[in-house]
DNA sequence: TTGTAAGCGTTATCAA
DNA sequence: TTGATAACGCTTACAA
């Protein structure tokens, strides 16, 4: 491996020199700062990672961390974090829960984005500090180093419902997420809400806890089939969920939506695909957005102010019309 | 931030003895290992990665790269990685093309696992070395310090072909992704094959080159369409074009398969919920050998030799069966 | 404009 | 069984 050493060894200096040279010190004869910069690119020199970190003792590696494997929005996002990472000069690198925690704390990364279930809301708050920020999405936390991006869903949860109801239908089930997330909690929230005040009935035990998952769903609507009647329509926490439902369903031969309506939340390509009615989340701007608002408050702003993203109802045809 | 010193302070020794308890060394006494631990929790110690990679010179970090945000398989075969990596003590990190040579280069990672159509063949051989192994992916490239992990694209694009020609199609088109990758160099070679095997012609006007993103299958189908005479059957070179044909086609009021055959390549989620007939890719399955062979290359094992990992056609209903 | 030298947090060698 | 110390590659005062 070729050091800084060599570099200077090659070009007749001393490191300071060359080092000077690296760092845009201006304190460098022109002639002697293009020769030795001719060299680092012959001589392929990369300034070793360890000792540069361990001398300035920041970094301008932002981490993402997330361990969902099966939910194509993570995708979405990440894209949108690695736009606005590549308009400055910091690097993105991602990496799942095992290391995360590691990650944020040996020095390597300056701040981190997280969308991890398994993310305890207590490790977030004994690891961001006043130079280490860190962005939560989709979750509230209160601590003056995290700020906090969501989405509304509860606002948007209430339109969806509000929009099945003035459809006509009467009798919904509902197929819940992690029933510790904020999301989960937000989404279920406003679907009760919207029943009582449209004085509509919701028996508990049209209720299931599944895990966001596509065979949650598939199981989900399995039981609900094993019940006896089924409801009218089938509200999930999720596309991924959803999905699975409407397979369970289609294999049972019951159609949808002419036997039974379906609705999901993401707006995932599969949703899409499939023409189911849910909520579309910008995933690529809340992306986006995380990585401006950590960089911003790498760089020294304090902005940990709540942020609140709208997302929007898709009606798609899972979901029969007014005509109903 | 707390250091070795502060709890070697904490424990009233030095720090080369708490060097020695992070490292497992036995020459400890039990008494002040366990003190030491109790110290390193209690106070939240996590060794300083920069101080460490300097001293060691190594690192049991692994690194994946891809920038394609398009195509959710890239999903699955980090979950491969990451599920056999989470089997060892080494870590995952994935970056993008920005950053992937930085970090190669500087020491942070101990080798390098790369899926990305940016990554030049010549940085590979400029930056595999003794102590940085490499594993690639979907692309062969001679060099003793890189492995290769590719699909049978050949054989599989043979089958799919073949089948179709089995079921009566005669006039072909194909919709190809970057002409440089060799994914589509042998998917094409193949289809081109089996034409000439089976005396059917094949006019070039007939061939699209796309870059597998799914707008270019929309731009193909569009063209196809302006140029008078449809064929039997389109043959993409991966999924996501050829959906993005289907909806070009669907749009004409071109029905598939009625009217137009159409075939992708990868089984991405969206060709399972579409029904496109497509070629079954392991990524699960190549992500985690991908992780394996990295690993145990990194271990000093020294195991180079070309792995071709089998893809099976999937038969679904974007092509008529054999009562064509 | 350039060079010398201290120090970042850790590990490894050697002495106690 | 433990501790003092040099070294890893780099940046940054400060001296020349």
């Amino acid at each position: 491996m070729v050091g800084i050493k060599d570099i200077a060894k090659a070009a007749g200096v001393s490191i300071s020199t060359v080092s000077n040279v690296l760092n845009g010190k201006k304190n460098v004869g022109e002639e002697t700062r293009n020769r030795i910069l001719k060299l680092c690119q012959e001589l392929e020199y990369y300034p070793n990672a360890a000792g540069r970190g361990l001398k300035r003792g920041n970094s301008n590696i932002i981490l993402f961390n997330f361990s969902d494997f099966d939910r194509s929005f993570y995708l979405r996002i990440i894209n949108g974090i690695s736009d606005y990472v590549n308009q400055t000069d910091f690097d993105l690198l991602i990496c799942t829960i095992k290391s995360c925690e590691k990650f944020m704390r040996n020095n390597m990364t300056g701040g981190c984005i997280t969308l991890d279930i398994g993310m305890e809301n207590e490790m977030l708050h004994r690891t961001a500090r006043e130079n280490y920020p860190i962005v939560v999405l989709d979750r509230v936390i209160e601590n003056p180093y995290i700020k906090c991006i969501v989405v509304n869903n509860y606002e948007s949860m209430r339109e969806l419902v509000q929009g099945i109801v003035d459809r006509g239908y009467r009798r919904f089930g509902f197929i819940g997420g992690p029933e510790k997330t904020d999301d989960n909690k937000e989404r279920y929230q406003a679907f009760l809400d919207v029943l009582n005040e449209n004085h509509i009935p919701f028996n508990s035990k049209n209720y299931f806890s599944g895990d966001y998952r596509e065979k949650s769903g598939f199981t989900a609507a399995k039981i609900f089939m094993l019940g006896g009647e089924l409801p009218e329509v089938l509200v999930c926490a999720n596309d991924n969920m959803a999905i699975g439902a409407i397979k369970a369903l289609s294999e049972n031969g019951i159609r949808v939506p002419e036997d039974i309506a379906v609705t999901g939340f993401d707006n995932s390509d599969l949703a899409e695909a499939m023409g189911l009615t849910t909520v579309d989340i910008p995933n690529y701007e809340r992306g986006y957005l995380a990585a401006q608002y950590l960089i911003e408050n790498i760089m020294g702003k304090r902005n940990v102010e709540l942020f609140r993203i709208s997302a929007r109802v898709h009606w798609r045809n899972t979901v029969l019309g007014k005509s109903k």
